[in-house]
RNA sequence: GGGGCGUUAGCUCAGUGGUAGAGCAUUCGGCUUUUAACCGACUGGUCGAAGGUUCAAAUCCUUCACGCCCCA
């Protein structure tokens, strides 16, 4: 006992009850098997009265966490809570094996317990269960939180995700609907006929974004590997293989900071189409999270922290310097590619100016500082820079600009799409100006991946992608103000033990 | 990185310099249709950590840790 003598005395007391288990026989049994979980009960009996289940003499077998326990001397009801629901039971000392109801006085709330009996309704219209056996299949060693005011302790919400979910249905709805979104968007592209794969986390070059990855080691192999930032260029050259409509929905790695819309591991979608252009990917972007909204809350209205949004409607569009012009009515469009007056405006706006910035990224330090945050409405922003987009295929009509949209709700990116670049001399021109960046100190800059030019030489089909954020897109859909609140597990520092 | 707020019993929270509190939970007793069950009694604390000021610190000061929010 001297290594549990700091232990509060509530868990030494459910300790001592665990030990008195241990001696009386299995305290970890698994031999108890239901046939019924609480919510299809409670669904299927729906219109049940008292009188008609009595002469039915259904008899289930449930079993879940004891939420709730109201003893009153010789009957008690106890709520179990299964992944479906609660259900009530009623346990009767005289209707109950000899000595079991005993037992039950000296469970505790948390404690897991199976029980067999027939389905009635208590005089207040309750579906419970009458219990003619009950049995403790796991006992619980440390209370739960208070019944009426919860957990709602952030830190332990988030750390303790176990706690959360036993306590908080809101949360437990969180994750369910996470899962129906990911479901709904591949049905979605199933049905579009794309092939779901895989490829790798750990990378010999990160690309694909413009971002800082994690580093990590082979031992083997005694060399770095990179966490991926993006799984995009494999996914193109699949579609250089052959496999021309492909999707990948799984996690990006940014060594970026941690905040209320960023976690260092993310989940994204991305999915790339051969035959198409980035057109083609703003209408399937429209319909699918119309369908997905339906699917998924039943309404194409979505609210997000008091504004609501109709995903039923067609979603706005306007260009990169539409977007300037609208948010900075004092901007001279005549200037608006005068790399002197842009550079003038940006430090006026305080935007740290470097001397390899062009006239794009000018606009887009323009645009970021002064338009997204008003972009609330759905609405597609297209024609970014070519400067600042890499990988996208230049406009026919206007190099200065590519093929591409952002996707904009509630003031936040939620996707990004273009018609990719599938000429291998441009390409290789792309990413020698990202090296130049490198090289000038932007530790964001891709570098020269001489494989993906000689995947695009082999020929690449016109093509164009999506990538979408799972984690901001499931904020949005659960009115959810942290990414932490959509993440199970969030990132956190490491916990103190004492 | 900067700023603000927070950390007190298992949980939710009071307590702004003078004997650490409440509700729920736990423990014990009572109660065969409860719904935050009820009635009675009891119990439970390194006040995030370390240092400082003071006759006296949960309370004031400093540093640190962790969390939340805002900004970069």
């Amino acid at each position: 006992m001297t290594e549990e003598k700091d232990e509060n005395k509530l868990i030494a007391e459910r300790r001592a009850k665990l030990d008195a288990l241990r001696e009386s026989g299995n305290a970890f049994p698994n031999d108890f098997r239901r046939n019924a979980l609480a919510g299809q009960l409670h669904q299927t009996f729906e219109s049940h009265e008292d009188e008609a289940l009595r002469d039915e003499h259904i008899k289930v077998a449930v079993s879940g966490r004891m939420m709730a326990k109201r003893v009153m001397g010789k009957a008690s009801f106890i709520k179990l809570q299964d992944r479906s629901g609660q259900i009530q039971i009623r346990l009767e000392r005289d209707r109950l094996p000899e000595g079991v109801y005993q037992s039950f006085k000296k469970w505790d709330v948390g404690d897991i317990v199976g029980t067999q009996g027939e389905l009635f309704r208590t005089q207040t219209g309750e579906l419970t269960v009458m219990a003619d056996s009950a049995r403790l299949l796991t006992k619980s060693l440390r209370p739960l939180p208070e019944k009426w005011h919860g957990l709602s302790d952030q830190e332990t919400r988030y750390r303790q995700r176990y706690v959360d979910l036993i306590i908080n249905e809101s949360s437990r709805e969180v994750f369910r609907t996470r899962s129906q979104i990911i479901t709904y968007m591949r049905s979605f592209l199933e049905a579009a006929d794309f092939m779901e794969v895989e490829t790798p986390m750990m990378q010999i070059l990160a690309g694909g974004a413009n971002a800082r990855p994690f580093t990590t080691h082979h031992n083997a192999l005694d060399m770095q590997l990179y966490l991926r930032i993006a799984p995009e260029l494999n996914l193109k050259r699949l579609i250089v293989g052959g496999f021309d409509r492909v999707y990948e929905i799984n996690r990006n790695f940014r060594n970026e900071g941690v905040s209320t819309q960023h976690n260092p591991e993310f989940t994204m979608m991305e999915a790339y189409r051969a035959y198409a252009d980035f057109t083609d990917w703003i209408d399937m972007t429209e319909a699918m999270l119309h369908g997905m909204s339906e699917a998924v809350l039943g309404t194409t209205l979505v609210t997000y922290q008091g504004e609501t949004f109709d995903f039923g409607k067609a979603f706005k569009r306007i260009t990169v310097e539409d977007a300037i012009r609208i948010y900075n009515p004092e901007f001279d469009m005549s200037k608006i590619r005068d790399r002197d007056y842009l550079v003038e405006y940006c430090k006026k706006l305080g935007i740290a100016v470097h001397d390899n910035y062009g006239e794009g990224k000018l606009q887009i330090e323009i645009f970021d500082a002064t338009g997204e945050e008003h972009l609330r409405e759905p609405t597609f922003v297209t024609h970014y820079p070519t400067e600042v987009s890499p990988l996208s295929r230049k406009n026919d009509d206007d190099p200065f600009v590519s093929d591409r949209f952002e996707f904009f709700i509630a003031g936040r990116e939620i996707a990004n799409g273009f018609s990719e670049l599938n000429d291998p001399e441009d390409q290789a021109e792309r990413f020698r100006a990202q090296v130049e960046n490198k090289a000038a100190g932007d530790d964001e800059a891709m570098a020269y991946d001489h494989d993906y030019i000689r995947a695009l030489e082999f020929g690449m089909p016109p093509t164009a992608g999506i990538g979408i954020g799972i984690d901001r897109l499931v904020m949005l859909l659960t009115d959810s103000a942290s990414i932490r609140d959509v993440l199970l597990f969030p990132h956190m520092r490491p916990e103190v033990f004492d």
